[in-house]
DNA sequence: CGTAAACTACACTGAGCAGTTTACTTTTAT
DNA sequence: ATAAAAGTAAACTGCTCAGTGTAGTTTACG
C-alpha cells in the first residue's frame, strides 16, 4: 500500500492520460467527451466527476503539459565565463525545451485551437512568447560588458531563436519531421551560436 | 454588358468570397455552411448546387488563395552578378510572399486544419514545403561557383530563411503581429544577408 | 413568348455531441 | 458491517449542422 493509488485518483489519471492524446491528435473540438471516456475505460458520467465541462478538462491539460514543458529560462550574465560557453549553456536548455515530446504537444493542441477560439488558448500563449525574454536580457548585459556589438538585444535575440527554431521545432510542429538526434542538436547550436558570433562578437 | 456577369457567376463568385471570409476567421470546422449561405446572400441549396460539399468548397478556396499567393521562385545563379546583389533579390521574393495577406491567410486556414484533419490540407502542404527549394539550388551554384563556403547548401538554406521568416511570418502567423513595414522589410533582408554572408562568404 | 436552367424559402433527415438523469454496483473509510 | 462516496451503463434532452427534397419564383435565351 502507499504505491496503489486509490481507484479515483487513478481514474482521474486515466482520463488525464486518454484526454491528452485526444486532444493532442485531433485537437479540441474534434475531440469529444465520449472518446476520452471511452479512451480511458471509464465511464462518461465519471469523466464529469472529475471535471465541470470540455473545457475545463482541456484547460487543466494544456497547464499541465505547460508546466511540464516550459521552463522558467533566467540567464544571468557572468563576466568570468566565456561568451561563448555561456551562449552554448541558453541555446542547450532551448533546444531541451523545443525537442521535448510534452512542448511539442502543448504547441500542437495550442495551435490547432488558437484560431477558431482565441480566448480558449490565449492564456499559455501568452506565457509562451515570454519565454524568449532570458536570452535578450544575456543579450543586453554581454553587449554592457563589451562583448557583444549589438544595437537592439531583442532583434539579435530573435535572431538566434530564429536560427534554432527554424531547425529544431517548426519543422518538427507542422511536418512531423523526427525530433532532431542529440548529435543533429549539437550540430544546430554549433552553427547557431557560429553564425551569432560571427555577427555580434567584438 | 460584357462586364456584367450572369447571375449564376455572380452568385458563385460571393459564395467563395463569403466562404473565404468564414474560413479565413473560424477556420474549418467552426464554419457552416448555412454561414456562408447567410454571409453570401444566397440560399443554402445555391451554394450546394456550386459546390458538392464542404470540404469541395474548402479545397477550392485554399487552391484559389495558394494560387494567388505562392509564386514559382526560381533563383538561376548568375556568376557575372554580385552574390549579395542576387541574395537579395531572392529574399525579396520570399519576403514579398510571406508578407502577404493572401499567403497569411492561408497559412491560417491550413495550419488550424492541418493537426485536426491532415488529409484536408496535405496537398496544399506539401507544396508549400517546395517554397524553399529555389534557394537551396542558387546556394549550391554560387558555392560551386567558389563565391560561397558551404558545405550542406539544404541546411544554410533553412538557415537564411529561418533568419526571415522568424522576423516577417510566425509572429505574424501566430500572435497577429502586424505585417512588418516596407522600412522594417528592408531591415530584415539586410540584417539576415549580413549575418548569412559573414558566416558563408568566402 | 415560352421553356429550361438557376435561384429561393423552408421543412426535413440523420448524425454527432455536450451534458444530465436514473437505477444500480463497487470501493472506501469508519 | 455499513453507509457514504465513487463508479457504471444506458437512455435522454437539446442543440448544431451537413446535406436533401420540394414547390414555387426568377432569369437567361432561342
Amino acid at each position: 500500500m502507499g504505491v496503489e493509488k486509490k481507484l479515483t485518483d487513478q481514474k482521474r489519471e486515466d482520463i488525464i492520460v486518454a484526454a491528452t492524446e485526444e486532444f493532442k491528435t485531433h485537437g479540441f473540438r474534434a475531440t469529444s467527451m465520449d472518446q476520452i471516456a471511452t479512451t480511458a475505460q471509464v465511464s462518461k458520467r465519471t469523466v464529469y466527476n472529475h471535471f465541470e465541462n470540455k473545457v475545463v478538462l482541456f484547460q487543466a491539460i494544456t497547464r499541465e503539459l505547460f508546466d511540464k514543458a516550459t521552463q522558467v529560462s533566467e540567464h544571468p550574465y557572468d563576466p568570468n565565463v566565456p561568451v561563448k560557453e555561456q551562449l552554448r549553456a541558453i541555446a542547450e536548455q532551448e533546444m531541451a525545451m523545443l525537442t521535448s515530446e510534452d512542448f511539442l504537444a502543448l504547441a500542437r493542441v495550442i495551435t490547432s485551437e488558437s484560431l477558431s477560439s482565441p480566448e480558449l488558448t490565449k492564456v499559455n500563449f501568452d506565457e509562451f512568447q515570454e519565454s524568449g525574454i532570458g536570452v535578450v536580457k544575456w543579450i543586453g548585459q554581454a553587449a554592457k560588458d563589451g562583448k557583444l556589438r549589438i544595437s537592439d538585444p531583442v532583434y539579435a535575440g530573435r535572431q538566434f531563436l530564429s536560427l534554432i527554431e527554424g531547425a529544431a521545432f517548426w519543422p518538427q510542429l507542422f511536418s512531423y519531421k523526427p525530433i532532431p538526434t542529440e548529435a543533429e542538436q549539437r550540430e544546430i547550436i554549433d552553427s547557431s551560436i557560429d553564425m551569432f558570433l560571427k555577427t555580434y562578437s567584438t
